[in-house]
DNA sequence: CGCCAGAATTTTGTTAACAATATAAACAGA
DNA sequence: TCTGTTTATATTGTTAACAAAATTCTGGCG
């Protein structure tokens, strides 16, 4: 989430006076800002949610009229929210063609790896030389969290905690770059799971995460580092890249060769 | 210089023959295809340039109008252009208001510079470890080019050679989404210089990149690493968040009526 | 029976007009 | 003369209709 702190919409102070018979909002408390939230806002992330959940699969084309009627939104509305989605490499935008969710090459797999391994690297390093007590103490929450969404079988809620772990990691250093960053990948590596992700097809393990906080917790830089390489270097080797026979694929591949 | 009445409407692309004289347009022969690039892509990457050479101060009006008539483009195209350099926190788009070159608070310099450090250090790392000649040989001729722009004066073409070998440093590790990071982190690095910059406003001594490449030659990460910390700590040494009482600056800061 | 060509449909991309909001300018009152 | 309000202008944001491209469907041919 790019939380934008100065979205702050100030409606005008005093009431215009065009309208005589304007029904104020009950001034004095908190004046309910309308906020009145740019609607693509709210696709974007419903869709990137979805891509981070794994309920979109890779290839799946994401059409503007369908999704139009799925959000009762204007097609302009649809097209910002693509548009800011294949910014970010979640969408493939192709000409006079549509809007796809992406399909990341093994090659690209391996380079988001890698990029996650620097930057983490540096995220943990970080964490454990300045924590703040708050922080590690919400992590640690976080960690029970997830261990109960995992025991409880909530496989895409654990999905989406597992995620925000590496997300809350990157929070806590307090860079906003290196986190939005790190989002970015994290919510591919989503894709690269759903692509060539294994049997059970999770992101991470719980032990690996609580392991990591213990590490940081005693300030033992050193250690943490090297569980996150292990935890990163475990998940990307859980990756097959020979299964890639999805129909989505196919479809994708190739244009037209097909009759039915 | 009210616009030509050409061109607009008369789209420019070649008529799409559909005679059935052409069947087939074979591999052998595409170079016609003209790539149909999005005008769009062009206009951001225009105004990318210009913050990136530092022409484009922080806080300029992006008016829309004003930018259809300069770049003879409609509205939508402009505004595509716009939320894609929001996207890269280049300009902030502010609802109802417009867009304005971007005013990197130094808060936001301290993080970006953060970044940098935490990106670069692995970069050069990289780069120590497994270099290409190919890629050597590059940056050391583009060291080369960078001290002759630098003799001769040539302050724009000096400013964008001096970002351009992070990138090219970047490139080497083969990684394209550090790349991406690293181009982000480096326009806004423009724009910080631009606000808090000293006297010269330069980004970086030539003598420095030399060095590092020179320590990569000799696969010395640990000297390239070091080299480049005190590069860009001595950039960002170099800075002074005193000078802040430009007009633009004040209005930047208080969004509307000192509220919030 | 399978394959290629051509037209219809769907979908994307663009253009133009409309509405809402913020900015500014002018004006009245103190 | 200055402050506060009102009106006018300009710019942004939205909606709707139009045009181009591609996929799909249909028909003819090998």
């Amino acid at each position: 989430m790019n939380g934008d702190p100065k979205a702050t919409k100030s409606l005008g102070r005093a009431a215009r006076k065009s309208v005589p018979q304007n029904p104020v909002n009950m001034a004095g408390t908190k004046p309910n800002i309308k906020e009145a939230e740019d609607p693509s806002e709210r696709v974007y992330r419903d869709i990137a949610k979805a891509v981070l959940e794994q309920r979109l699969q890779p290839g799946t084309k994401l059409g503007e009229q369908l999704l139009c009627e799925i959000f009762n939104v204007n097609r302009p509305v649809i097209r910002r929210a693509l548009m800011r989605l294949s910014y970010e490499t979640l969408v493939e935008i192709r000409p006079h063609r549509g809007a796809f969710v992406a399909s990341p090459t093994p090659l690209d797999a391996r380079q988001i790896f890698e990029a996650r391994r620097a930057l983490e690297d540096w995220v943990v390093r970080i964490c454990a030389e300045r924590i703040d007590p708050n922080a590690l103490q919400s992590l640690t929450q976080h960690v029970a969290i997830e261990q109960e969404a995992r025991l409880s079988d909530d496989r895409v809620r654990w999905i989406r905690l597992s995620g925000q772990f590496h997300l809350e990691l990157a929070a806590a250093t307090g860079n906003s770059r290196i986190q939005r960053y790190l989002e970015d990948l994290i919510a591919q590596t989503s894709l690269i799971i759903s692509l060539y992700g294994g049997a059970e097809r999770v992101a991470c393990e719980d032990n690996d995460h609580s392991e990591i906080v213990a590490a940081i917790a005693r300030a033992d830089a050193d250690h943490a580092i090297s569980l996150m390489r292990a935890h990163l270097a475990a998940c990307e080797a859980g990756l097959s890249f020979e299964e890639k026979g999805h129909a989505t694929d196919l479809r994708a591949i190739f244009p037209v060769s097909g009759k039915r």
